[in-house]
DNA sequence: ATGAAAGCGCTAACAG
DNA sequence: CTGTTAGCGCTTTCAT
């Protein structure tokens, strides 16, 4: 069995409480250095450990925080994570929940994770579904929720002026009609930055003439829906399509290989969330920056802050920025022809 | 305050074990099912949820796993932490440390952990010097330690036949001289590839002739790497490069195109850890598929058994194997020269 | 400077 | 079927 703080005190032969003080380092002026000596000596060489169950218990206080994300393998949430976990304090873990079988989180997850009674909790990119129904109990931060996370305090992603870049860019390149991939009724960030586009591009004078639905976050999901959606879009002449997701993007990529279409020559290609692999695709990717090491740190800072205060922080907003890779987007077919023209 | 079963057992009129039978379902012919009833009304009426933390100190069992791995962001890691969490029993919860600034996680690390006092411990790729002087305090269960675990139970991969067949491959192209990226003086997996790697090409009358050790397990080191490397290995007749990450190799391509290497015609680039970025990269990158998501259900079962029995279970090996794209190995040009004659 | 004692909220015998 | 009781290991007043 492993050693108790009795079990050092017996060796000492003093009290539980100096123990703890000690161990505590809580012994300014109460405990004789000599004293404090012993305890430590004792305790190193017992190997003891304090019982952080019973610490927390009887301190009242939980020493975990929850991160519930969509998916641990997608690189956003992996690197949401790691900046959260890099700024957390060191005396709080972190306990990390996903989905119990693929698809998205719901409201059962976040009960799991409630269960584990926390300290605070951090739901990064929640369903707007998930969010009507979602009530907190302990300081939770919501991250990049597109504006939907209410009165929780949250964090979102500004993507309204790299869109603004990302349309002017396109418009200047001659695209007059672009189609969206990666709404999800379900996720208001997905639609948050469609919707920015959108206003964007008709700042131009081009327009966004198709959405493309894609229910999960996944390569292969996007692919099969462009290999569906191409034929109709062709024929509506779009020249260029925005991805909601740089995985978004990866399918398309692939769709287009086994399509024949040549990127950036026959389309276009562009981006949201630009991941380290994005500059290693063929062709490399243009796309839109959404820094989610910093979104985590981000969090780590707010939630931390709630609950050291009990007060909610005011959401905030991060910048992001468009990177713009010119491999992937060329003047359109038309475009090309009036000029030589 | 949040109500606690005491809360409850006074609204209901019983008393605190009526409560925690019920709430815990073990009421079974124990309970009148009408208190039952009334329990379970006033728990949901005051919104009751167990202190997890007191649970766990009565029960004197903790339910949390802890995951330590070295970089969260690495697709590697994600892959496997994905596979560890959902192969967890429900009532576990998955605790995630990461080194506290870049590099390696070390001993301090693992100590960190370990004062969260948890049921059990998952160390992904330990360095040699960490397992040094790593003594198990829970069940703890390593995962690709690349046969350096010693006594602790260990889930190692298994690559030579992964290994046998990419040699074959290589050789059969026609390269000779063959050169690895990804040693690490402290990384005893990247080693054993590199190992088996040698092994295999030397069956195979072809040889490895240079190594290049990469301190972090990152992109942009191996970049910076090979481009130092490149001119002593050009001079070395080096036409094959073999990296003991697919990470690493994106490093790689990166140099290559700095340099005006074109792949596969000047050089050909093999990856071990196949991720799913790899099919999209340019060209499309042959590597050896390690499951890495398998892994980590594998590590949950196992840990499991072993926290349930107290037995530590087996270690094991897990298959690998190499997945072929054209694309990014070809005829080294010395051979394609002896065709041509 | 140190110790005794009262919990933290829950579980698990053991009585009834 | 239900209640009483004694802890789990630690923290924290409050005496001494």
């Amino acid at each position: 069995m492993r050693a108790t703080a009795r079990d050092v005190a017996e060796r000492v032969g003093c009290s539980l409480s100096t123990v703890s003080l000690v161990i505590n380092g809580k012994d300014e002026g109460r405990v004789r250095p000599e004293t404090r000596a012993r305890v430590l000596a004792v305790a190193a060489e017992l190997g003891y450990r304090p019982n952080a169950t019973a610490s927390a218990l009887a301190k009242g206080q939980r020493d975990s925080i929850g991160f519930v994300s969509p998916d641990p393998t997608n690189p956003f949430f992996s690197m949401v994570l790691e900046g959260l976990a890099r700024s957390l304090d060191s005396d709080l873990s972190l306990t990390v929940l996903v989905p119990d079988r693929g698809e998205d989180y719901d409201l059962a997850t976040v009960r799991r994770a409630l269960e584990g009674n926390l300290a605070g909790l951090i739901l990064a990119s929640p369903g707007t579904r998930l969010l009507e129904s979602f009530v907190p109990t302990s300081p939770t931060v919501i991250l990049d929720a597109g504006g939907s996370a209410g009165a929780v305090p949250s964090i979102d992603l500004d993507v309204r002026s790299a869109a603004r870049t990302l349309s002017e860019y396109l418009a200047s390149l001659g695209h007059r009609s672009v189609a969206y991939v990666g709404v999800s009724r379900d996720k208001a960030s997905l639609q948050h930055r469609r919707d920015e586009l959108r206003a964007g591009l008709e700042r131009e004078g081009s327009a966004l003439v198709a959405d493309l639905e894609v229910e999960e976050l996944a390569i292969e999901h996007a692919e099969r829906g462009f290999l569906d959606a191409w034929a109709e879009w062709s024929a509506a002449g779009v020249t260029a399509v925005v991805c909601g997701d740089d995985l978004y993007a990866y399918g398309v990529m692939r769709a287009c290989r086994a399509l024949g279409i040549v990127i950036p020559d026959d389309l276009s290609l562009v981006g949201f969330n630009d991941l380290p692999y994005s500059e290693l695709a063929a062709p490399p990717l243009t796309s839109v920056n959404l820094f989610a090491t910093k979104l985590g740190a981000e969090a780590a800072r707010l939630l931390q802050r709630y609950m050291r205060t009990g007060k909610p922080p005011r959401s905030r907003q991060l910048e992001t920025s468009l990177v713009i890779r010119e491999s992937t987007a060329a003047a359109p077919r038309s475009a090309r022809r009036v000029a030589r023209a």
